[in-house]
DNA sequence: TCCTGACTCTTACAACGTAAGAGTCGATCC
DNA sequence: GGATCGACTCTTACGTTGTAAGAGTCAGGA
């Protein structure tokens, strides 16, 4: 009798690469509690011990799901002004960080050292030299968009903590404390115009012109 | 024969707020790996399941770790201008977050809604709808500066991806690939300069300046 | 004195990460 | 051909985890 009959969800033979994609699956799908070094190799019809010869252990499955998620960053343009450069990092960090929301939320506070990830950056830096700033300022205007962006989309992705967009249509607005909270809870209708995209954007605009002024000349 | 002899580690009789700070202690000194239900537990000379009458489950422990820590935020002095408010506001959460680098980095990802956390939030809305924003773009305002908070003490806490400070006084730069990366690598020297406090400064005030041009008049 | 409720303990179980080592199989040599 | 080898996978096993179930402890009120 055969011994594993069951490798319907693989094509290919076994890999890192393979291993870390099932993973982003599998957490994408049934949440990062379901990250289990035994379901993850179900998910490949192989046993749980197989994964270890493409993987030390399991906290590099989750330093690998980050890697592989932030080397999807597409660079900017060449030769783009260091604020469509800015502005390009800020969006595509946001795209991916929303298309896997599951996968980022659950890695966003690994520092990320992947060589493909860092791309991009020296993109955005050369951009920012190339526009007269020194090196240092460039890190720091880089710091700054990569702040404003990684917590934007950690906090879309996890649920702001004041919630205008939610399931049920309610979010954290409907449960505040009118007398606790008079300005929030009084003002619920209007706050509930906020949109995810546009609150994002003005943000982004906002802390670009205002390197442009500090910064950058 | 007595049955539990040590609970030298605690003063008080157990409560839910003692769970909970004890955990934040643990995972400060020991990691986050650390926090097991039988080693909190331990830590206040009791046994894993009497734990359970203070906090439903695990999970519990997590979130109200992330509610203990925010709920240190101290709301900004009573009339201050919106500026000052979200200055005010955004310098409180990189503190909270850099005296707990651990508890911080742990429970990041989840949206805080517990009530003491959001009179801070409150103020600063406040102090926006009273310069003449709209309640709508107060609350950009506000998710603004906080993404931007939040964001940047992450990486502080979790090490920045394009770090010049580091334990070894090399940080990833020392690794840089010279070829791949000739700005980033050729500039080492004048990388290292970034002082993560001054990168904060910057950050903050460009993105309040360029908030104060675009959105409240 | 007995009850009650809040708290704690003991015991138990299924699921976890992973160490150790044995089985399988295609490729490469003689 | 057969032998060897390396890469891969499996089985088995161990200690640890979160927590369900229920019994023990004990202060305060009846």
């Amino acid at each position: 009798m055969p011994v594993a009959e069951d490798r319907s969800r693989r094509d290919g033979p076994l890999s890192r690469t393979a291993v870390l994609d099932a993973a982003i699956a599998l957490v994408e799908r049934d949440g990062a509690n379901a990250l289990t070094m035994r379901r993850l190799g179900a998910e490949l019809g192989v046993e749980a011990m197989s994964l270890y010869h493409h993987v030390p252990n399991r906290d590099a499955v989750l330093s690998g799901m980050a890697e592989r998620l932030m080397s999807q960053l597409q660079p900017p343009p060449k030769g783009a002004g260091w604020q469509d450069a800015g502005e390009w990092f800020a969006r595509q960090l946001r795209i991916v960080a929303t298309s896997s929301p599951q996968t980022f939320a659950l890695t966003a506070m690994r520092p990320l050292l992947e060589t493909r990830a860092l791309e991009p950056v020296e993109a955005l830096l050369a951009a920012l030299v190339r526009a007269g700033a020194s090196p240092a300022d460039a890190l720091m205007a880089y710091r700054a968009l990569a702040s404003y962006a990684r917590g934007y989309a950690l906090a879309e992705v996890a649920g702001f903590t004041v919630d205008a967009t939610s399931a049920d249509g309610e979010g954290a607005l409907g449960a505040l404390d009118t007398d606790a909270f008079p300005i929030l809870a009084g003002r619920r209708d209007e706050l509930r115009d906020v949109r995810a995209d546009r609150a994002f954007d003005v943000g982004l605009e906002a802390l670009i012109a205002g390197l442009s002024a500090t910064l950058v000349r």
